[in-house]
DNA sequence: CAGTATCCCATCAGATACTG
DNA sequence: CAGTATCTGATGGGATACTG
């Protein structure tokens, strides 16, 4: 099977391509539980930069699983929020999310007390 | 907090650093019914080349998830099974195929016949 | 069989500067 | 605010040859 010159022998290989990547994931974990815009992204993943972003996100809106809300207004407003796709996601990601809590326990690896994952 | 100098901030982020990247979640679906030897590996990951093969075992080897046999027999032979750790990610994996799965049949994505995801 | 070791190129990703 | 453009260094990853 084939899309976009890339060739899939199975969904889960498909599967992962869409959310693979260093930043995907993370993005997806970040609009979870409401719409956000730019500037929230940014300041609400560490270390992403603004080209990773905008990278990120716009691949994202290609393969259907996040939307992209354009404000007609000056100074611009753009949002972002996951489509019915993307929100399908998010109960593997909590799951993913709830065995790394348990690993971290398992590896004695102490988060302390702020391990909000950016927002909870 | 820090692990070999990666610094976390939630479990979120953790678990995707150390199931993360091109190949690793692929080979641990591929370990997910049995134990396999190097060469079974490189024939039903698709495209995997040795070095990368080796380069991620270990790494999932030093993150405790997947363990390493070695028999001490010529030729040569060496197993890898997943631990305990790593036989609880396997539930969220095949939630991830599902997934994958669906989006291809929403999207029109037609794998025909055979989308056995290497051994199913 | 199950790897290592090199060489080398392609892609990733950070920093900086600029724009509607 | 929400980006784009460009340059450059870092990393990923293929090909090939070799080894216990």
């Amino acid at each position: 099977m084939e899309t976009n010159n890339k060739r899939y022998s199975c969904f889960f290989q498909l599967a992962t391509d869409i959310i693979g990547g260093k930043w995907k994931s993370m993005v997806l974990w970040t609009l979870k539980k409401d719409v956000k815009r730019n500037g929230e992204l940014k300041r609400l993943i560490p270390n992403i930069s603004q080209k990773m972003l905008t990278q990120q996100l716009r691949e994202l809106e290609d393969a259907g699983i996040v939307e992209r809300i354009i404000y007609p207004v000056i100074p611009p407003k753009v949002e972002y929020k996951l489509t019915t796709a993307g929100e399908k996601l998010i109960p593997i990601l909590y799951d993913l999310h709830d065995w790394g809590k348990e690993y971290a326990q398992n590896h004695n690896i102490d988060f302390g007390e702020e391990a909000h994952c950016v927002i909870d």
